[in-house]
DNA sequence: AATTTAGTTGAATACCGATTCATATTTCAT
DNA sequence: ATGAAATATGAATCGGTATTCAACTAAATT
């Protein structure tokens, strides 16, 4: 296996640097093409059948240039989960920030997650599969995700717009709701309209499921 | 001999018969500790790390061996799909036979399925992989599953138990959830108790997220 | 007991793709 | 302009492993 102790960190405060970050114009540039031509290419073929040369050649650089800016297979993987990672945050993050209450938030957050895999198919591919290659990147993917979520239920329990509860719980089930209604919605077949899939969820946010229950209005 | 072209089907009706189903008792013994020895390969190592031979060793064969009951490593991850797949859904109907309502039968469901992953860890791991591997049988476990979901919701809505709405979107819901509790709980680190988990949920269930909302009691 | 069929063996094959490296080109500082 | 540093090239290496196969053993059938 890949000997190095992966030491990594240090260097540049561009790039979490591999061998070398770039220190030129061309190279950052080469660089981020071959990031993006990993994105696309694990993206398609999926981690392991997408060879080196497939990602080399979809961004019309040599084999070797690859080693240039990467330790290796793993190592891209890691990088894009983070990259991938910190761009829906941002995209989220953007999409709820003039919200009034939690449930419009959840409303829109669901509502633009749902989109936002549906124009960038990669990102669940490459996040799934990294899960078995480097179980830690994704753990701080999600907990990474998962903080801020907390956070934000916490200022609305607050702020007494949701009931008292586990929110960190409530948090990683809301999580793996979106996580499969895109999966069968935005990916698979988008048989059911993003509206109706967030009209659901809402209800299930205001009333719950049960006919009875809800303690005092 | 063996040669035959793939074209499975007819046969015996025990197993969905790959190069050759056993004809022997001895032959079927061999083929389960195959099977058996694969479900823990995969699921330590993962499908791709795992090598046939890491499997006959295992299950103490040659590896020769293996070519006798299956065509290859895909073909036993399939066959590894559905069973476990046939086993879950069989054990949590079971669990949830003799419930009185839909909301305790997801409260039975949820501790159920965590538990049985909690016991049975592999299961989510070659599920999981198996999903880029061969897509189709990811998605026929989850349909399989999801279909009886939807039908016992369609049972509860009928009864009055839950409010109507489109029971197939919450279903992708609900099976997002417990998977995503599932790893985040069952699998990954036990600091939270199944039942506050569950309590959880039915406080979900019961009476949403938010503090107003629920039209009429 | 003899013969056929089923199951088992493990070494050899065959292929694939990640990584390396010596060489060539471009960019940058002086 | 010129040497040094940074990039780029792509063919060769190197390790790994899924699959095949011809020979062998066990079980069933006659």
């Amino acid at each position: 296996m890949t000997t190095a102790p992966q030491t990594n960190a240090a260097q540049a405060p561009a790039a979490s640097g591999g061998p070398g970050a770039p220190k030129t114009a061309r190279g950052a540039r080469t660089r981020a093409r071959i990031l993006k031509a990993a994105e696309h290419t694990f993206g398609t073929l999926g981690y392991h059948r997408a060879g080196i040369s497939d990602i080399t050649r979809a961004a019309g650089v040599a084999q070797g240039t690859f080693y240039t800016y990467f330790a290796g297979k793993e190592e891209i993987l890691r990088e894009l989960v983070r990259d991938m990672g910190h761009q829906v945050r941002a995209h989220l993050a953007a999409e709820i920030l003039d919200t009034d209450n939690r449930l419009e938030a959840e409303e829109r957050g669901l509502r633009a997650f749902l989109q936002y895999l549906y124009e960038n198919p990669s990102l669940y591919r490459v996040l799934q599969e990294a899960q078995f290659v480097d179980e830690a990147i994704y753990r701080d993917y999600y907990e990474a995700f998962g903080k801020g979520y907390v956070r934000m239920l916490a200022n609305a329990t607050r702020k007494g717009e949701i009931r008292p509860g586990n929110n960190e719980v409530r948090v990683w089930a809301l999580m793996g709701m979106s996580n499969f209604l895109g999966l069968r919605y935005a990916l698979w077949e988008q048989d059911v309209s993003f509206d109706d899939i967030v009209e659901t969820l809402s209800d299930l946010f205001r009333n719950g499921l049960t006919l009875d229950g809800k303690e005092k209005p």
